[in-house]
RNA sequence: GCGCCCGUAGCUCAGUUGGAUAGAGCGUCUGGCUACGAACCAGAAGGCCGGGGGUUCGAAUCCCUCCGGGCGCACCA
């Protein structure tokens, strides 16, 4: 409906005498949208007011131009112009009526477009470091990737989500460390636990299948583990220097396969927690990708090549830098260190690098706000690489504040003080999850009151939105036990019929749901399509207090029911692109 | 100190990238079930869009500057 508009404005524009308007101002692309107020009819455009400025005319005589110029279509009722140089436009009815028989026949496929045109398009999220459970800040990331890559395929990009587990580094050794030390403690050694080691209960689990596994094979006895190491920070001794000699120890002890294994058996321990968790949350990643591949597959060791060879990476006092002040970062950045060693970001080279290789058309990141400080330098990875600029993108996620009655609970992974994502699930359902993530704009802090989201109070719109698709369905059951049987083709074709106020509001609400889909794949807001659902919801509820649908009148009780299925349609369409189920009874 | 995000009704937040009279939910107040589901509906009250300057036909939206809140600025991961 929207881009017919538009056509019309383009065609009208080229139409104006020249004396009227330059050829340049001939290019400008009309826009168009909705209007607030149903008195300024269902479209408007500002096309003569931003003409104005240009041609130097009267955006008032350029509107009347433009409406002059314009040619007859059949969807139109007419076209005036207001205010100061406002073109409004007015649909027939059965424009409406029209749109609601295409709702019915694409069913399931109705808001889907091919805006995108089938470009591929990388959208990685979460990438929480595989060391424990996914917490409720992970939670977020999790809803927010997933429902923005149901858009974005919605609209017709070939989507593929990522996951890039953090499999190699320090925190790994951190992680297998912790490990071991609580499979000694099950075996019986008593020791104090290190201040920079994980001490979630996640990791005692681990630690029995590690027993259960090896046995004795790997305990060493406390004073073997710990004697002779530099304190720890409690003693007045520094925790990343302890960690860091409790790590080299325990290499010496039990050999660097010995402690791989350990290491091999939390990880996949953990990692198969995430998934588990994602996939019952509804979100699916087509790749997991593991940062220790790109060392296998030299795909690093390329990267810094090329960047090498290309003059974006160069030597300075025995390290390799890679030079992103090129690209507008405050400073240049280290890969190699002195001691030869990578640093984290080599990998992040090497990741992009792999990416760029892959082929993809578009880079979506969506990262935590902690991590805004870093997009700089990544986007310099990709411009040195010689990937283009538009094909960057981050959106980022700010945090989530769990609120527990009314106090704020902490969430470190450290410590072990988070509630999980599991927990959160288990509390207030998925659904509510999925909805209550995204109902927020992703750069606005999100206050997650579990007290308030598990009471299935109405500060939850889920089950607003729900229910006025269970209520649908609702009526046709009582169709069904009333012995009568909707005719849709009957009901559609006697829509002319429905001319209440509730009805014509509902109708162009429904209508505007492709344009909504479009709109919140393009600003990557899913938020926008919660709000949008909830008015939908609320057109629907308003109706069904006002009118009864089960009437004698058949054409009516046809066409209300057309209406109604209508609306069960584009309910359950937006639903599903949040993640969110549309059930049939509540 | 530099950089990013935020500041809109009592509370939690929208506002489709500069449009017409500023929008919801919760809370408060008033009404509506012998009704296809009251998990609902209708109505009312509530605003200096953090302050001040600017840009233009037009600003919650763009620019500058203050004030307040969050986060980030490693040869860590």
């Amino acid at each position: 409906m929207k881009t017919l508009i538009e056509n019309l404005l383009r065609q009208a524009l080229a139409a104006l005498p020249p004396e009227l308007v330059s050829a340049a101002a001939r290019d400008m692309s009309p826009e168009v949208e909705r209007t607030r107020d149903a008195t300024h009819g269902d479209f408007a455009s500002n096309l003569a007011m931003r003409l104005a400025k240009v041609a130097r005319q009267n955006p008032r005589a350029l509107a009347q131009a433009l409406i002059a110029a314009m040619p007859a279509d059949a969807a139109i009722e007419k076209v005036e112009m207001a205010g100061a140089g406002f073109i409004n436009f007015f649909l027939r009815q059965d424009a409406f009526h029209r749109e609601i028989a295409t709702i019915l026949a694409r069913g399931p496929e109705y808001g889907r477009s091919n805006l995108g045109k089938g470009q591929s398009l990388m959208v990685e999220f979460v990438s929480a470091n595989p060391t424990g459970p996914l917490h409720v800040g992970h939670g977020r990331h999790a809803a927010f990737g997933a429902t923005l890559a149901n858009l974005l395929a919605a609209v017709g990009y070939r989507v593929k989500c990522e996951y890039y587990i953090n499999d190699a580094g320090r925190q790994m050794d951190i992680l297998a460390v912790s490990t071991w030390l609580q499979y000694l403690r099950l075996r019986g050694e008593e020791f104090v636990f290190p201040a920079n080691g994980y001490r979630g209960e996640y990791i005692i689990p681990i630690a029995a299948r590690l027993n259960a596994a090896v046995g004795a094979k790997l305990q060493r006895s406390t004073a073997e583990v710990f004697g002779g190491l530099p304190p720890d920070e409690p003693q007045g001794g520094d925790k990343d220097l302890y960690i860091d000699a409790l790590i080299a120890r325990a290499r010496e002890l039990l050999g660097a396969d010995g402690l791989r294994q350990v290491l091999d058996l939390a990880l996949q321990d953990i990692l198969g927690d995430i998934r588990g968790d994602l996939a019952e949350f509804g979100v699916h990643f087509d790749t997991w990708f593991s940062e220790r591949s790109l060392t296998a597959d030299g795909s690093i060791d390329r990267a810094l090549a090329k960047l090498r060879e290309t003059g974006h990476a160069y030597l300075k006092d025995g390290a390799l830098w890679f030079r992103s002040t090129t690209f507008g970062d405050e400073k240049d950045r280290v890969m190699v260190r002195e001691n030869g060693a990578r640093t984290y970001f080599a990998s992040d080279v090497a990741y992009v690098f792999n990416k760029l290789e892959r082929g993809f058309a578009h880079l979506l990141y969506v990262l935590g706000a902690d991590h805004h400080g870093y997009i700089t330098r990544v986007r310099a990875v990709l411009l040195a690489l010689g990937g283009p600029a538009e094909s960057f993108e981050v959106r980022l996620v700010q945090f989530v504040s769990l609120f527990r009655g009314g106090q704020k609970a902490q969430m470190s992974t450290r410590s072990g003080e988070f509630v999980t994502l599991r927990d959160l699930r288990r509390e207030v359902g998925n659904d509510a999850a999925r909805l209550f993530y995204v109902m927020r704009s992703n750069d606005q802090h999100l206050d997650f009151d579990l007290e308030l989201a598990t009471q299935r109070s109405n500060d939850n719109p889920v089950y607003y939105i729900q229910y006025a698709h269970a209520r649908v369905a609702s009526v046709l059951r009582q169709l069904q036990e009333r012995g009568l049987k909707a005719d849709t083709a009957n009901g559609l074709a006697s829509l002319s019929k429905l001319a209440s106020p509730q009805e014509t509001q509902l109708q162009k609400r429904l209508c505007a749901y492709p344009e909504m889909v479009e709109v919140c794949a393009t600003q990557r807001a899913p938020h926008m399509l919660v709000h949008f659902l909830r008015d939908l919801a609320n057109d629907f509820h308003t109706y069904y207090s006002a009118q009864q649908f089960i009437v004698e009148d058949v054409e009516i009780r046809d066409a209300r029911i057309a209406l109604a299925l209508a609306t069960q349609t584009v309910i359950r369409n937006g639903l599903e692109l949040l993640g969110v189920s549309a059930p049939g009874t509540m």
